[in-house]
DNA sequence: TCTATATTTAACCGTTTGGTTAAACTAAAT
DNA sequence: ATTTAGTTTAACCAAACGGTTAAATATAGA
């Protein structure tokens, strides 16, 4: 047989060009034919690899999806305080997205292009059990800093829309931000310690408007 | 001559179709054959009103994005504090989003996938000229809170991404919402006082971590 | 009634696209 | 040397797609 590593290699340099060209243009937009040329090889043998477009892309997003989630999970488990895993997370988390600005609007798009596919990448990452973990944690700072059981969800959900919202939007903002004289990575620097003392201090003024649930 | 209001109509049913198809499926996903198909009329009668698929989701894009933008506008110019405006913006801006959740996820994908038309749409929305003219209107608040010139950019993007990301990954936060019990259409009711009142408090404490720019 | 526009019908066209096929070539493994 | 899998070439196919055309019909205004 031949060596697998030359196999490795050119599904890897396929993979590589699918990646891509589907973060560029989406599922739709995307051209067998265009990613065979950016893996300087020809559309024949891409099938020989990966049967059809359905599946290439199915790995690739499976694959950039699980790297995207699996950046959520480790800072959780770092021996930190609460407030120290925010800082963390601001920090490490869009150190990544700045090197991958283009994940968020992948990811964002396929998943509202077909939402079904959202069930199986989600389960096990379950937001009541990472509650649980954390508040095992972190009970007397959660305490403090008052977050319970029915705003946690409004919390993390404002930690992400905070630091991935800037580079799903990025094509707005670095165009505004140009306007005020600041550079699109500039402002990604400071918003990771911008974002992590502003969830901080809101935090630790602690008058959370919550209303009940209905 | 016929009645305008006909026409108007029909151009109107054509428009309203191709702009529930083209914000579920995107400009590459969009079939011309189904918006005629929705619109309960043929594909000849399409070009006759709109003479290309281009044509029409520009005027498509253009309306929306035009709705989207001109919402965040008129709320700087109630007779209102800045920490009322902060509270008045997520209720109605949230609002409205609220019943167009997918807005968000429509306008992030095509400036994704066609940066250029950015450039037509920001023009007319200047932060700098925003940043003067709220400055100029609440300069007591801004000392008080310790908003500068420099970090503003950086206030007014976590307003927005607090507000609309999570109508852009509503797909994803649906599931794990569900996942604790909660509701998406509950968690955003919630949301309006919520990061109205985590903005305010974030201010009120005042320690915003922020560099200098390099 | 005549006319101009709106609308339908249905066929048609050129191009693109995802995918296939078959023959030939390469090169390492046995 | 033979086998086996990787790879190229190049032609090909059927379906989908955006867009066009032409003839027929409907309808309201002049």
């Amino acid at each position: 047989m031949q060596i697998p590593e030359k196999d490795k290699h050119t599904e890897g340099i396929i993979f590589e060009a699918a990646t891509r060209v589907f973060i560029e243009k989406g599922m739709d937009g995307a051209r067998m034919q265009e990613i065979a040329d950016r893996a300087g090889i020809n559309k024949a043998l891409l099938h020989y690899y990966f049967r059809s477009k359905e599946r290439l892309f199915s790995a690739v997003f499976e694959k950039i999806a699980g790297q995207m989630f699996s950046k959520f999970a480790p800072v959780m488990d770092e021996n930190l305080s609460f407030e120290e895993k925010i800082r963390f997370f601001f920090r490490e988390h869009m150190e990544i997205l700045k090197n991958n600005p283009g994940l968020p609007g992948f990811i964002l798009n396929e998943i509202n292009r077909n939402p079904d596919r959202m069930a199986n990448l989600i389960k096990g990452y379950d937001v009541k059990s990472i509650w649980l973990h954390l508040q095992k944690l972190h009970g007397a700072e959660f305490e403090k800093y008052g977050i319970t059981k029915e705003n946690f969800p409004q919390l993390i959900t404002s930690v992400v829309s905070l630091s991935v919202f800037p580079f799903a939007a990025k094509a707005i903002f670095s165009v505004i931000l140009e306007n005020m004289g600041c550079h699109f990575d500039d402002y990604i620097e400071q918003r990771k310690t911008f974002a992590a003392g502003f969830v901080i201090s809101a935090l630790q003024s602690g008058n959370h408007d919550m209303p009940r649930y209905s």
